[in-house]
DNA sequence: ATGGACCCTTGAT
DNA sequence: ATCAAGGGTCCA
């Protein structure tokens, strides 16, 4: 393959820019499972129909492109929030008088909730059940090379739902999605033949689209809330996975909650920005740095008399 | 509403 | 080689 053409670095014009750090979260912290970080220390990745470079320098964001590819800084600032509406969202967040949270967010300033295409976060999180983030990039991966249309740079988005609807079953099965393969494939089937499906869902409340969401083969309440999240923007949605029900549990004292009820906590304690403090809340605790989980075991079968930690 | 099976991979014994 | 668990969902 042809060595990719990229464009020169230029600085991206965010309105709240990123360290380090908060950068490699942002792209490798469980939202999108499209980047990956280079020998050079710099991220490439795939959104959209677009292929980008990101690099962090000095708090700013740095970008390039395949040269050819005009959009490509404009859906960088949509896709990264350049105009910070989140920093908004974030500053009426409950942190003044919730030091749990307040933590969280200290501890990867500029953390923002991506704004993916809503197929694209369908089918990242429909392959995500029980698996880890790097594998769920590895299948992915899997699924744009054996199926996804290229993008120039040996680079190739993800598939559309007709190439995924029509795809050989030893195909899905070589991409290691193993019972998922299922799910993808019925709610490829479903949505093949409605192109406009993301923007008449779009014009839903968050609740219709959750229901939406959770019609569909595959998608249950944790799925459907980070596609509402992370796809279609809905920063109110609450996903709660398992490290959620752990920072909830140890940090918050809900012990023995049902993931239904800790979400409609975490909607009402959290309010507009429920998944943006989520997002700060998952980052913290996969870093093992949440306030009360200090006595964490590092590989941990769940600790279940070790005090009860309140904040 | 709660419990178990489910495909497959990885990392720890 | 075996075991446990992984950003859950589905069905009983």
């Amino acid at each position: 393959m042809a060595a990719a053409a990229w464009t020169p670095w230029r600085r991206l014009r965010l309105h709240r820019g990123l360290s380090e750090a908060s950068l490699a979260e942002v792209l490798d912290g469980g939202q999108s499972f499209r980047w990956a970080r280079t020998a050079e220390g710099e991220w490439t990745g795939v959104f959209g129909r677009h292929v980008a470079r990101l690099r962090s320098v000095s708090d700013s964001v740095e970008w390039s492109g395949l040269s050819g590819d005009a959009g490509v800084e404009g859906s960088l600032l949509f896709y990264l929030d350049a105009a910070g509406e989140q920093d908004r969202v974030a500053e009426a967040l409950p942190w003044r008088s919730d030091a749990v949270l307040r933590a969280a967010m200290a501890l990867y300033p500029g953390l923002r909730i991506l704004r993916q295409d809503p197929a694209e976060a369908l089918l990242c999180f429909l392959c995500s059940s029980n698996k880890r983030i790097i594998q769920i990039r590895s299948m992915v991966a899997a699924l744009a090379r054996e199926l996804g249309p290229p993008l120039g740079g040996g680079h190739r988005a993800l598939p559309g739902w007709g190439e995924l609807a029509a795809a050989d079953d030893r195909v899905l099965r070589a991409c290691a999605l193993g019972y998922r393969a299922n799910y993808v494939r019925g709610t490829a089937r479903l949505l093949a033949d409605r192109p406009d499906w993301d923007a008449e869902w779009s014009r839903l409340e968050t609740p219709a689209l959750l229901e939406r969401l959770g019609a569909l083969p595959g998608v249950g309440p944790k799925v459907a809330a980070c596609v509402a999240l992370f796809g279609f923007g809905r920063l109110g949605a609450f996903p709660v996975d398992t490290w959620i029900v752990q920072a909830l549990a140890a940090a918050y004292g809900l012990r023995g909650w049902s993931p239904a009820r800790m979400a409609e906590f975490g909607r009402i304690h959290f309010g507009e920005g429920a998944g943006l403090a989520q997002q700060h809340l998952f980052a913290a605790v996969r870093a093992g740095k949440l306030p009360g989980m200090e006595l964490r075991r590092p590989k941990a079968a769940p600790p279940r008399s070790c005090g009860r930690p309140r904040a």
